[in-house]
Formats: structure tokens, sequence, C-alpha cells
DNA sequence: TTAGCTGAGTGTCATAAACACACTTTCAAA
DNA sequence: TTTGAAAGTGTGTTTATGACACTCAGCTAA
């Protein structure tokens, strides 16, 4: 066992890590998907910080993002993108940092560049798991975080840009839906992510006239208002469409 | 000087490296400098490669790419965008790279990360310098690039879409021409870049509606046909274009 | 000197997209 | 049966886009 460990050390780069921001919506506000490491000794609050772990020398980048993502909630196939390398020398001078990474890298010291991602995942398939780096994780609500470990509150500010570029040109947020959905939650989505209201009515049109969404035979049940229509989003449409040149969503 | 050497090699950073895209323009067509490391032994052709280095432990990544453009070209102050991280185990791996490596670093078969940058430069402040990472250097044009070494044309393909999609909604296009330059220069370079044609009277309508352009009172001369207007890119002007929340140049 | 070439510069109309805006409907719960 | 809550729907105005063709100014060469 303490072979197999090593092992792994040697392949482990101490010079490259991943950091994923996952990104969750509960029809309501966008979330993003932290893991604490418990109490800081240096500084006496959570110490909350994005998943990430450094890569191994016989994996791609997208692979360590996506083994990353599976070790914390267990679900494969999942949206995903990258942001950017982040590597200020300085980016994991905290103090409260360099105490956490002592208890868990082999080299702490080391400089690290990170590169960073997005995922999109649907919340409702999410479990959380213990991981080999965190000591729990959970949902935080993007608006409610305002400091994190390293230089991930940076890396988070930098994907919700990437995030309302991307959302403006290619439909990526139906990763964020279950299969069935209602216009609203897909406007609520929209204004979640672009950060302000959109209009109800020229939001409809706008995704209607594209063609993208099947409409279901079903409606919202027990609700205390007027039942909504249920949509699917028809990716075989979208292929078709963006093929033929199309790429702008205009919003 | 040997332990000087010594000493820098020491703070190389083995796995990570920059490689940095950068683009000219001659009023006709859009450039690419490469670097050319003399003939492979094993393909016998031109090793063309972008020119990049390994990064030192103390800088940051955009420092890095500041100083390989300032190494080459002796230009401070360039236009500079980070494209992302490239990260394939295997994107050293053709045997004429190989060759290439060995004689050059002291830890060839490292598998290194490269964060890829992209710049523009106004070709006329260029000046060719011999550097440590080339034997020569060069511009070629985008079209005329097949073929480059490790994962670099891949690069250049991320590079041109990337720039394609930001010269849409900012004005960067401005740091490929001279101070002064004429409304046909800046249509015939935003055809360059996005690839395709694009009618004279509408950029004109659309660019001079941005008022950001300033026009001089000074024309082309010694042209053998009606000397066309100067103008300037009021800096001024687009800053407060764009703190007032507007982003879209819309072509 | 003049004819001819080159690229500069200019305006309009038709179509499409964006935006602003308010009332009726359906269901559940009280 | 009344109330509350969100669903669903259409029009008119304004603004941006895209298509399109001729005259102008300066140089060159006959």
């Amino acid at each position: 066992m303490s072979s197999n460990k090593k092992n792994k050390a040697l392949e482990l780069n101490p010079n490259v890590s991943i950091d994923n921001i996952i990104f969750g919506f509960d029809f309501d506000q966008l979330y993003c998907l932290l893991i604490d490491s418990g109490i800081s000794k240096t500084t006496g609050r959570p110490r909350l910080a994005v998943p990430g772990d450094l890569i191994y020398d016989n994996e791609t980048l997208d692979e360590a993002a996506n083994r990353i993502l599976k070790e914390l909630t267990g679900i494969d196939n999942i949206y995903l993108e990258q942001i950017g390398a982040f590597g200020d020398p300085n980016r994991m001078g905290k103090e409260s940092d360099k105490e956490w990474l002592k208890s868990m890298r082999a080299e702490p010291d080391a400089r690290v560049i990170t590169v960073a991602y997005f995922s999109l995942v649907k919340m409702d398939d999410f479990n959380p798991k213990a991981s080999s780096f965190a000591e729990s994780a959970g949902w935080a609500p993007i608006n409610e975080i305002h400091e994190l470990a390293f230089d991930h509150y940076e890396i988070l500010q930098c994907a919700r840009e990437q995030l309302k570029r991307k959302i403006k040109i290619q439909p990526i947020g139906f990763n964020l839906l279950p299969e069935k959905f209602t216009l609203s939650q897909l406007h609520k989505l929209y204004e979640s992510i672009l950060n302000k209201p959109l209009d109800k009515r020229n939001f409809r049109r706008k995704i209607l006239n594209l063609q993208i969404l099947t409409p279901l035979n079903e409606k919202q049940v027990g609700v205390p208002h007027k039942p909504s229509q249920l949509f699917e989003f028809n990716e075989e449409k979208y292929q078709k469409l963006s093929s033929e040149g199309f790429d702008n969503f205009g919003f």
C-alpha cells in the first residue's frame, strides 16, 4: 500500500493543478459547489475552496478535470469548459492556505499553476461525496460567496463572465436544467446567469424562434397556479442549426 | 558563467511553458511570427514553431509572455491575451520535436503544459532579433501556415478563433495598425481577421457611429488615387463608452 | 494635355431584430 | 367562491442590418 501510494505520488505533477467551478441551478438562483476543509487555525473561519487537484502525468487536462468531477459528484459526462491558466507565483501565499496545503500535499511549497474549468450540472443528479481533497462539499449561492481560498474567488468571477459570454451564443444552459423544463425556468436561468431582468414575452419569442425546443404533451401538476407547458431541448435540431452557421442567441 | 547558467536553470519550471502567437498585419493580410530552428534531421523540412519558453518560478504567466515578446521583438507594452492551457501528454511526441527539445532543454522528456497567448503588434515596430530559442524568426502569412511543431498549429487556430470573437466586441484591432490609419486599412483588417468580405459602406457607417475614431487634418500623400482621410483611435472616448456598458461591435 | 486607372467616398430603401408594454387564464388553497 | 400566483399571449415603435452603384481626386503613361 505504501508502495502503491508512492507510485501514485511519483506520477503526480507537483506544478500543475486543475480547479473546477461547478455551477448548479435550483430554478431560483445559481450555485457553486464548494469544498470545506474545516476551520482554519489562523483565521478561525471555515476555509472554502473550489474542488481541484494536482494532475497526473499521463492524463490530459480535460481528463483531470473530469476525474475531479467524478470523484466528487459520482457523475460522468458533465458539461465542461476550460477557463484558462492562473499562475501568480503568490496565488497560494495566504497563511491559511499554506496551513491547509501542508496537510494535503507532498510538496506544499512548490509553485503550482492551476488550469481552471467550469462545469454545469443538474442539481438533482448531484450526490455530494467525501473525496480525497475535501471533508465535505456543498452548494453555495453564487451571490453569497465573498471570499475563497487561494485565488479561487478571482477564478469564480472569470467563470461567471465566461458563462455569461457563452450562454449568449450557445444554449449550454440546458445542462443546468432537468430533461423537462418550463419556459419560465429557462427564463429565470438566463436572468440568473446574465444577472439582469429580461422581458418575459421577448425572451419567449426569441427562444421559441430558435426552434430548438420540443413542446411536450405534458404540464406541470400540483402547482397553485396555471400549470406550465413542459419542453425538452432538441439537440438534433440544434446541431443542424449550428452546422449551418448559426451561432447567436443575441441576448 | 556556468554557475549563473545553473542558477537560472534551477529557477526554470520544467513543467510549464508559454507559447505566444504573435499577429501582425501589413494592410493586406494577417501574419504570424514564427521561429525557425533549422532543418529537421528526421523530416528534412524546416521546423517552424511559435515562440515560447519555459517559465521562471518567480514570474507570473503574463510576465513570462511579455518576457518572450521582449526577447524576440525588443518591444514592451504589446497587446497580450491568454488563450488557455494546452496539456495533452503527447503534445510533444513527434520525433522531429523531440530531437529539437534535446538540443535546448535540460529535461527534454519532462511533460510540459503550455499556456498559450496571442499578441498583436504593429509590424513596422517589429525588429526580429536572434533569441535564446530561435536561430531566426520571421513573419508567415496566416493562410499559408499548414503545419507547425508540437501542437502549435492547433494553438494557432484557437488564437484565430479567439481573435475573431474578440474583435467583434472590443476594438483591439487598433493594436495591429499604426497610430494613423485609413478606414480602408481598418476595413481590410476586419476582413482579414473575420475571413469574409464586409460591405464597405456598412462597415464605415458602423465604425463611424461608434465615435471612437478621431479624423485628422491629414491625408495620404503620393498614392495614385484619391488620397484617403487619416484617422486616429480615440482611446479616451472608447474608455468612456465601455464604462457606460457598451460592448458590442456587431459584425 | 489628356485618357485611363485606382481606390476613396457617399445615401437610400427594404427587411429584420429589439424593445416596451398589460391583460386574461388556470389551478390550488383558504 | 374568492383570492393569490404564475402562465400565457400581441402589437406598435424604434433601431440596426444588409444590399446596392456612382462620382471624385490624384497619379501615370501615352
